[in-house]
DNA sequence: CTATCGTATACTGTTAACGAAAGTCCGCCT
DNA sequence: AGGCGGACTTTCGTTAACAGTATACGATAG
């Protein structure tokens, strides 16, 4: 694993934790609480609060802090899968022919994470290797061009991620998706994302 | 004029001269020398940059600073236009009826502020109080449930604003769907905007 | 002459302490 | 009861320092 920085490190804890719904919505986050928590200074916790707020999950306010937001109501959710359908689909017609196999290996290893987190039935776990799978496609399709706008829609939509029993169904739906995307089959790829973001 | 933070200031500020196409793409840009220009420290520089790159205007990467992201090609402008025309149109559907006096009140500033950017033929001016015109709209009638990832989309399509010798054109198509606005018709402002951004 | 390695340097990442500004809350006074 | 003032909390911003990492440059070996 390679280092990374402080400041993304706390991010994706904190971001965890919202995924997790550790925190209730509108809840105020304290920098020196959060800065205690994790052992480090305020530094990167303020960065990590602007990051999250940017992404979505936490509101912020001048001189005021950040306030955990709540998950999106499920009119605006099926709004959003339909958008961030349209972008991984724009993305797959235009760049899936010519991925290069360092991509498909990135895939693949987000696929690993992905049957692993569904093994653990965690779903904090299953829900960002979700988001990482469908990431590494689109980053593997176009670059950054559009991953930031994707992980804005995608964001906070983690937080109603869906609780199951089993999570083996997920597995199998993004096994498919992966196989289609190995051979470049543009057509196959579309509908494999299409039956998982039904 | 509220006093806003200097994080703030100095954010909308490298924000103007990267619409304005002061920097080049692919150019690094370092933390003291901006600090050094705008004569604040490192703290402030660090959040602008790291609110620019998830804005899409930077691009980061842990320890080499940030470098000035191109402007979307032909063919993405035009996908990012039906994205946040959708975005647009789903606010509008949803909230226009129910908007307050109030947000009328900022859209109409934000029509008159538009007015005077067209005035003075500055593309920067002109580019950013189109953006914050559509922007209040959207605020007003689905709050800041989809800003961000409207504003992501947004962001970098203001580097390719089309330069005119007269903005006047582009006031009057705003100033009637303020029009349509103003009278809650859902049905004019849907026709208004898919004007606009045709 | 070329390639590789190591070092020197520049820049980012992080910490700590401090002061300033803004917001919040509580008690006091009218 | 309601408005006002002040203490307190928290964020915002600065400074200085140091650690870690990437890049550039130069030396050395082939």
């Amino acid at each position: 694993m390679i280092t990374r920085t402080i400041r993304e490190q706390v991010t994706a804890k904190i971001r965890d934790q919202l995924v997790s719904g550790e925190f209730d919505g509108g809840q105020v986050l304290r920098e020196t609480e959060m800065a205690n928590r994790f052992g480090v200074s305020r530094g990167p916790i303020r960065d990590a609060f602007l990051q999250l707020s940017q992404e979505g999950f936490l509101a912020y306010q001048a001189n005021c802090g950040v306030t955990v937001r709540h998950a999106p109501n499920p009119e605006h959710r099926s709004f959003i899968v339909s958008l961030r359908r349209q972008i991984e689909e724009f993305g797959v017609r235009e760049g899936l022919k010519s991925i290069s196999e360092e991509s498909l290996g990135n895939i693949e290893a987000a696929l690993t994470s992905l049957r692993d987190a569904c093994a653990s039935n965690e779903v904090a776990d299953v829900a960002r290797a979700d988001m990482a799978f469908h990431e590494a496609i689109l980053v593997a399709c176009s670059g950054d061009e559009f991953v930031g706008a994707w992980r804005q829609l995608c964001s906070r939509m983690q937080m109603a991620y869906t609780r199951l029993e089993d999570y083996g169904e997920v597995y199998a739906e993004h096994a498919s998706i992966f196989e289609a995307v190995r051979q470049r089959d543009v057509g196959a790829t579309l509908h494999a994302i299409t039956q998982n973001l039904r």
